[in-house]
RNA sequence: UCCCCGAUAGCUCAACGGUAGAGCGGCCGGCUGUUAACCGGUAGGUUGUAGGUUCGAAUCCUACUCGGGGAGCCA
């Protein structure tokens, strides 16, 4: 009978058949013990050198790393092991051979593993990642479709759109230059006049030559825009949609997010009601005691473990040239210099920074945007998710409803994640009387006849509506509580880089 | 676009102006409970590219290429 690894608690005592790869091998003589992963989890597999065995033996003990097996045997409940299950292996069938695997067991290098990322994420955390992906993707089209939104697919390729072409991937549609869309928020607008509440889910291009951990070219989003919405409206399912979203991943994945090292009781936290904040009320805090003394408090503690890490680095690298010790042992102790060094380095570079982002903060202007440092201020000072609305009307798109009592301001909001992560969240009410779009996009300096189908929206039954964008990899950092962003998705697309 | 760091065996790294090395992975052998197993043996190199300094360059200098991190910009 043929079972998956992760169904193996209704098989004990019962011979199954596991058809998987081989992810990890030792053999001591006459038993061999197979690691095998099958897609739904991992299993040890053990061989005995017996007369059952003996046609199979010599080839399970000489299996290369990834081979294509089917292994049958008898399970048994074993906690100590991975996934709480041993099988006793009475017949072996290689489908596929496996040698020379290049990713092993010891470090990689990111620029090795993401070369070969194809094989890559069938490595545990990686395979943990994206199964969490796959929940988070779930949930995002299950909470709209349960909530009465209707799905709507806009188009990738987009004529010149809204928000400044520099940033914008172009391509020759015969021989006329297009844009790969970096959003499709201008046709879920005209989407929801025809059916009330929609979204639209795909991937967006963004040209920007940003390099850091937060950035990729290629990236999915979800765009839900709803008609007779003003902003509190908008805010009102950000808020829903995030807690469904963070309830769902706990329900379904909390062994990978374990695995993940992930801190599950700040995931818990999420609850509503989250923060509010007008954008001025932000600045005052950035401007304030509190971010001045997190940021020196930040400054003091990173130091100190700094000269703390030194001294470790020193204690070890001693310790690795001492006489007398086990290779095992020398493999751990360079492994924690490695991770401490990186860690150094990244608590070198905040450190570095630190000074920058208070000057940056304490000299906030309340009529700009939020930069990446205030926005860590911001979420740091908060365990929950934190709402920023009203920006200044200049820094943001032409499109966002400027705001009845100030016109200086715009009905946005920014949903910024705990623990530093940022922006995951970016909407608004859209500006919906034709006179003040008008005048907004001359404002900017575009072209109205670009915009007459926008307009047009504005013409025939014009109402107030609203919606927001938010970005899968991002938030998926935020749930897996990964340091960079490359891991969220299969195959990430980042400037320089679209292989494999 | 700007700033910092890096490139040595398939992989991770060492060698810091004087004979290119270790561990892992590969291959061969040994070991019946391993958890990055262990033990012995073995193969494996145009030190990113081009130039320069030097009796001598992986090592110093210059340029370039590629990669990492950050700033700006952004989800």
């Amino acid at each position: 009978m043929i079972a998956l690894i992760k169904d193996l608690h209704s098989h004990v005592g019962q011979a199954v058949t596991l058809q998987g790869w081989l992810y990890h091998r030792r053999d001591s003589g006459k038993i061999a013990f197979l690691l095998v992963r099958d897609g739904s989890g991992l299993c040890q597999c053990v061989v005995s050198k017996s007369e059952q065995t003996e046609s199979f033996f010599e080839s399970a003990r000489r299996l290369g790393q990834e081979s294509a097996i089917r292994v049958t045997g008898t399970v048994r409940a074993d906690p100590k092991q991975v996934g709480g299950h041993e099988i006793d292996v009475s017949g072996l069938e290689v489908v596929g051979a496996s040698e020379n695997y290049p990713i092993t067991n010891k470090p990689h290098g990111i620029d090795f593993l993401f070369k070969n990322r194809h094989l890559h994420f069938r490595s545990r955390r990686q395979w943990a990642i994206l199964k969490v992906r796959a929940t988070l993707v779930d949930e995002i089209r299950g909470y709209f479709n349960r909530n009465g939104f209707t799905l709507i697919d806009t188009p990738i390729f987009a004529p010149a759109a809204g928000e400044g072409a520099q940033t914008l991937f172009t391509v020759d549609y015969f021989g006329e230059p297009v844009y790969l869309a970096q959003t499709g928020q201008l046709y879920v607008e005209a989407a929801c006049m025809a059916f009330g509440k929609v979204y639209c889910f795909g991937p967006t291009f963004r040209a920007e030559k940003s390099k850091t951990r937060r950035h990729l070219t290629e990236f999915w989003m979800v765009e839900p825009e709803i008609a007779y919405a003003e902003l509190d409206d908008v805010i009102a399912v950000a808020e829903d949609f995030i807690c469904s979203i963070v309830q769902r991943v706990l329900k379904d994945n909390r062994p990978e997010l374990e695995f993940l090292g992930r801190d599950l009781s700040k995931l818990e936290k999420i609850q509503k009601p989250f923060n509010r904040l007008t954008h001025k009320e932000a600045a005052d805090i950035l401007r304030g005691p509190r971010a001045k003394e997190m940021l020196e408090n930040d400054l003091a503690t990173k130091s100190a473990r700094i000269e703390e890490i030194k001294k470790l680095v020193a204690e070890k690298e001693a310790k690795e040239k001492s006489q007398g010790i086990k290779q095992w042992e020398k493999d751990k102790i360079v492994q924690e210099l490695a991770d401490l060094r990186e860690e150094l380095d990244d608590l070198q570079v905040d450190v570095q920074n630190i000074p920058h982002h208070i000057k940056l903060a304490a000299s906030f202007d309340e009529n700009g945007d939020l930069g990446g440092s205030d926005e860590t201020i911001i979420s740091r000072l908060h365990e929950r998710p934190t709402f920023v609305t009203h920006y200044p009307r200049g820094c943001k798109a032409f499109y966002m409803k400027q705001n009845a009592s100030d016109p200086t301001r715009v009905n946005n909001v920014d949903l910024l994640a705990p623990d530093g992560y940022g922006e995951i969240i970016g909407g608004s009410q859209r500006e919906e009387n034709l006179d003040v779009l008008l005048s907004r996009i001359h404002e900017e300096g575009l072209n109205p006849a670009d915009y007459e189908w926008y307009l047009d929206l504005r013409r025939y039954g014009t109402v107030p509506h609203g919606g927001f964008g938010l970005g899968v990899e991002r938030t998926l950092a935020w749930l897996c509580g990964l340091k960079h962003i490359r891991e969220t998705i299969p195959f990430p697309r980042m400037m320089g880089k679209f292989y494999p």
